[in-house]
DNA sequence: CTGTTAGCGCGTTCAA
DNA sequence: TTGAACGCGCTAACAG
């Protein structure tokens, strides 16, 4: 057997020290510090003291090992770098550490294959997985989850798994219905990912507007998810004689305006922007761009309190969409 | 003994399930799929054969307890929301996983008492942890990283420890040299939080700047560590009559870029403005921001390769300080 | 080269 | 109310 005292020479202290020295039995040491009520107040005592003057708590591996659970979940994002995952994660990470949880997180780097991995990889080791908008085609979705549960998602649903997200569809309409009202019958609209799910919901939207706004044309110029994306687009949207363009996302978005500027143009005088989740940046632009606002860090949250059921073994929530907010600011005025 | 098949009813399949099927002993078992030398190959190929079939994969936390490591390090900032730690965690997260490591984050939310309580609580279900730029004093920082070991610190140092960071004040001499260049003779310095350890690292340099360049002024102006506070900093900054402003960071730049333009003052022409840490952002502010360059995921990287050297038991590598680099953009100009 | 056996550190049943 | 003994799932030392 590996008898390994830890690296830096100090003998680990276990739960036989504290009995020792505590004068009484391992399992009064664990019944004592678990606050079991069947022991006698006075051990309770003598057993706190000692492992007070040792310094002793009990190992989370070994508890693990017994108890069939880690106080840790992990979540998936598919890049650490994004704001908004950056957001939920800030969201989540705190929520749980009020739950006393901890939290194992993971960067898919947006790749498919890698998330399918992580996620069960990091799911042995954790009570229950979060997944954070992942990049899975739905049926390939559908057939992880089951060896995931407990399994949380993010802005994506499957089945029965509980799950939050924003309501993106609603979010792009409120965000067309604000171009239309300033004149604006010439848009165009800078896809993501092309084959994603965040972008399929954003062209439904899409679709549904064009369709009970005759003579609104809406143009899809496939683009990326990025800044450098957004700032590459610059010259095929002005090109395209569009006077208002809508960005996949606020990263997009103030790429396109940087471009723009640097094009000479004006904004929104020549052309009006909006983007897509209000990150913390998205006021600070020059004019301040006019976004949807997701409450990122408040989906986080709620995604925690989906997972927190589920180990409680509570009837799971009913799936929590969030309505993201349009909030205008300066990057959209009326139609030349 | 707690007899716990998993929530959703399944099974949970042992090695002893698959040394049954392989028609061996668990030993075998093990040997064969921890690549141990000493077995028979055509045993190997049995085990992995049933493996396969059982789509059995050993417990991580069994594994844990006896191996006496977790494959998991512990990674604690100060506050999720910050750019920098995000890039820092993203260059870490990614060269951990490399290496076939985890990592478990925790957010102090900027609590010192937090920060303490969490990398001791954190340390004991992994195999070290890391400290980005911890609050702690510099007494209770020796003090606790003794407890800690393994243990890297990011931004701060402590007696024999591993650490990386930036060189702050050789950035901030840099800055100031190029706007001395400029002309700049009245320069304003937006102060972050008001006795950390980064904020004197930067007066330091103030310091030694002013002692070598007589006829130049910098002022100290209490302000913080994020947009609000620099956009609250833009009347003072004004009114105090300097032709250039030095950030804390690249937040508190750019709050004050957008408060100075929305006073309708001109940026470079009225006021220059500098910031620090150099996070996306920068590039695409109107005009982009001057700043220098905190390689931050390199950072989190070469903090995890530091980890891994020690983890290893390797010699720990010497200290290791990136250098930022200056990089010039469009809000710096001459001097009015 | 393989199987048997002893723990890793704990929580918990069972008998006292 | 307490202690002895077992086992969570696995790896490693020790025979064979």
């Amino acid at each position: 057997m590996p008898r390994q005292p830890r690296a830096d020479g100090t003998p680990r202290i276990t739960i036989a020290d504290v009995a020792a020295r505590a004068g009484v039995s391992l399992s009064t040491v664990s019944r004592a510090l678990n606050g079991n009520p069947t022991v006698d107040p006075v051990l309770v005592e003598r057993v706190k003291d000692a492992a007070a003057a040792l310094d002793y708590t009990a190992s989370p591996v070994a508890r693990s090992l017994v108890l069939g659970r880690t106080q840790t979940v992990a979540v998936i994002v598919p890049d650490l770098g994004n704001p908004t995952f950056q957001a939920i994660l800030r969201g989540l990470s705190r929520a749980a550490a009020a739950d006393d949880y901890h939290v194992l997180v993971a960067d898919s780097a947006e790749s498919i294959e890698e998330e399918r991995v992580l996620a069960g990889a990091t799911r042995r080791r954790t009570d229950g997985v979060i997944l954070c908008s992942p990049r899975l085609p739905q049926d390939e979705l559908d057939e992880v989850v089951g060896g995931l549960r407990p399994v949380v998602l993010i802005n994506r649903t499957s089945g029965d798994v509980p799950s939050v997200g924003a309501d993106y569809g609603s979010a792009l309409a409120a965000e067309l219905a604000h171009l239309h009202e300033l004149g604006h019958r010439r848009i165009v609209f800078l896809a993501g990912t092309a084959r994603s799910v965040a972008n399929a919901a954003r062209l439904d939207a899409i679709a549904a507007f064009v369709a009970a706004h005759p003579g609104t044309e809406v143009t899809e110029i496939p683009c990326g998810v990025d800044f450098e994306a957004g700032a590459a687009a610059g010259e095929v949207v002005l090109a395209s004689g569009a006077t208002a363009a809508l960005a996949f996302n606020d990263l997009v978005a103030m790429g396109l305006l940087s471009a723009v500027q640097a094009a000479g143009r004006r904004v929104p005088d020549d052309l009006s922007i909006v983007g897509f989740d209000d990150i913390p940046f998205a006021r600070y632009t020059t004019p301040p761009l006019t976004t949807a606002a997701v409450p990122a860090a408040e989906l986080g949250a709620q995604a925690w309190s989906r997972m927190r059921e589920l180990l409680d073994g509570a009837e799971p929530a009913h799936p929590l969409t969030l309505l993201p907010e349009l909030t205008v600011r300066g990057t959209t005025g009326p139609a030349a």
